[in-house]
DNA sequence: TGTGAATATCTTGAAGTCAAGATATATTCC
DNA sequence: GGAATATATCTTGACTTCAAGATATTCACA
């Protein structure tokens, strides 16, 4: 019995015609998120990080050396738009975690490359964020993990197709 | 295979000292949850609203007869700050969906409710909710969508304490 | 009853995001 | 080579959210 099945029960009781097992699954995906998230929020502003801009650093640092992609790789490795993009990039500049430069291949484009600061952030903070992470799921089994791992990729496999 | 993944790859490669296993599980949920936020924006949408106003007028419908809530109350079922709750009473009143009063047993709060308007309004908007919620777990068989409701189900009971 | 603490809501300013369109460069194809 | 189209990124303005604190009212209890 979690915070959802109560709120299943007002509708039951408010609109029988209403079929809402499905708003509970999406409900509890919505709730469990967004917990997850403040907690990691929380973790990342230790390091002058939020959220956001980590993913930014940690998407150039786990491309590899020498740490270098384009506005476009870095905005098709996530779920926001170019503006947002832009935005991070700039933030992340004015802290000296990143830098832009021309593409020489393209005069269209951009590079952003990991500073020496940046790569120190974010090697910091990744190493911070997993330990975060496997605070929060000691709540689950070893085989609660995995069924929850499992299905989540298949799932994502069908809304990602 | 999905684009997490990929993403764990990359980590495995760059920072072998790093156990992300727990990583994938977590950027799976956020993914999942993403997307289907998404889609149920663009149902509400067509209705005037958008997912944060629905939550709202969803509340005070589901809580029955006079569709009457504090601030406070609509504020607990939320995972938002008051000054949030504010703000999205404020545009709903604007639109005409509900309007506020003040509470006759508490000279502090106020009590919002349902306007005739945005009864209808939230009576059609969580028919057409509930559909695209149908369509949004298709892809998982009776089996998959059990199995994964019952683990999120436990699992928010954990974080929730 | 009067005063300090608690409670309920709102205000303010800053930050993040998006949609739409602007700008600059590259590519295609005649 | 030049015009039309495509591509890559940035800009703008509006919206949503939050944290912190302001305001107003109620409660606890001396």
């Amino acid at each position: 019995m979690d915070h959802i099945d109560t709120i299943l029960s007002q509708w039951n009781a408010q609109r029988p015609d209403l079929d809402v097992g499905v708003m509970g699954l999406i409900g509890r995906i919505k709730r469990v998120s967004h917990l997850l998230q403040i907690e990691m929020e929380k973790t990342q502003a230790r390091h002058g990080l939020n959220l956001a801009s980590f993913d930014v650093l940690a998407t150039l640092r786990r491309a590899g050396e020498p740490y270098r992609l384009s506005a476009g790789e870095l905005l098709a490795s996530s779920l926001v738009t170019s503006g947002t993009i832009t935005h991070r990039v700039d933030q992340l500049v004015k802290a000296g975690l990143v830098k832009r430069m021309k593409n020489p291949e393209d005069g269209r484009g951009v590079l952003i490359s990991l500073t020496a600061k940046g790569r120190r952030v974010i090697d910091a903070a990744a190493s911070e964020h997993v330990q975060t992470q496997a605070r929060l799921v000691e709540g689950l089994s070893d085989g609660q993990f995995d069924r929850l791992n499992r299905l989540l990729s298949q799932y994502l496999v069908v809304l990602e197709s």
